[in-house]
DNA sequence: GTAGTCAATTCAAAAATTGAAGTGACGCAT
DNA sequence: ATGCGTCACTTCAATTTTTGAATTGACTAC
């Protein structure tokens, strides 16, 4: 199975991470949310190739992850914004950025978040809504709908009898 | 500049990548979450090739995230589990989740979670610690630390003037 | 008219991934 | 004790992706 035939997985983990599992996409999304629009910046804070840039930008505006805008007729210019669809990968940024200055940090974060509601600077964490109390690995639990259950279960085993 | 550069980002956001940003490692790291301990059967639910998949596993045990724990002497065989390291990727598999449900979903979502502490099936939020209220791209935004800020202006314009 | 900017595209070389086949240590049934 | 099956890999050639450097094209500024 190739990394493309993600996409047609029941699983939506699976599916969105066909769509943004990968370490430039993620880069890109990072900066769209450090308000970086334009092809060279991308370029010069990303350092990734132009190449790879192009074609990445072109699959997250296929995907309707970011929409390209002209920002200048003459030269026609254009730069790139997130989406709706775009915007709420906020969460899955952040969560990486928690990950990332817990696990791998420096003294000082790079990055801070300020909580516009109330003027802070904070540590966004996941909560269950219906109690409001934290959630996460060690009181929590996965449970598998019935069909992707069966699904899992008749997942080839190995070299497929016959 | 190589995916493998990232490691030495001063972002937190691209070293995280870095471990954990690519399609495969996520949907290893998504069966770690749905119980999946043994190489036969990462390979079955992922769909990987077994060398990619012993690849995975080999920099995900050098990165501290998982741990490889022998269950049978004679055959010795070798089942691998999440460290402490590994679990709190938690928040990133559910963020791809949710995100993945909302925008990619059908009708029932695949993988349920169960908040231990209420007993509900929850949909969790990121939520601001300080004010407790839910968190998003709309209602906060990211401030860069002076040396950071500084790091990237200074980011190479393109073809380097001498 | 020469240089510079921005947003790409082209192309060859290098690196990563796929997919099929093989290996080795063992357990089990005949 | 021979052959079959399981599990956890490894090997290797073919394919696909990514890199990195160079180039293009539409302009603007000097």
């Amino acid at each position: 199975m190739s990394r493309s035939d993600l996409h047609s997985q029941t699983c939506t983990i699976a599916r969105a991470v066909a769509q943004v599992g990968d370490e430039w996409t993620l880069l890109i999304v990072r900066e769209m949310f450090l308000r970086t629009r334009r092809f060279d910046d991308f370029l010069r804070l990303t350092g990734m190739s132009s190449h790879l840039l192009s074609l990445r930008l072109k699959k997250l505006e296929a995907q309707g992850l970011i929409r390209r805008e002209p920002y200048s007729e003459r030269p026609l210019r254009h730069e790139y914004r997130l989406t709706e669809k775009g915007r709420d990968l906020w969460t899955i940024i952040i969560a990486l950025k928690q990950w990332g200055d817990r696990w791998l940090g420096a003294l000082d974060t790079p990055v801070q978040i300020v909580h516009k509601t109330c003027g802070q600077i904070t540590k966004p964490q996941m909560t269950c809504p219906d109690c409001g109390e934290p959630i996460e690995a060690y009181n929590s639990e996965a449970r598998l709908s019935q069909p992707y259950e069966l699904e899992r279960q008749a997942a080839s085993p190995a070299p497929l009898k016959l």
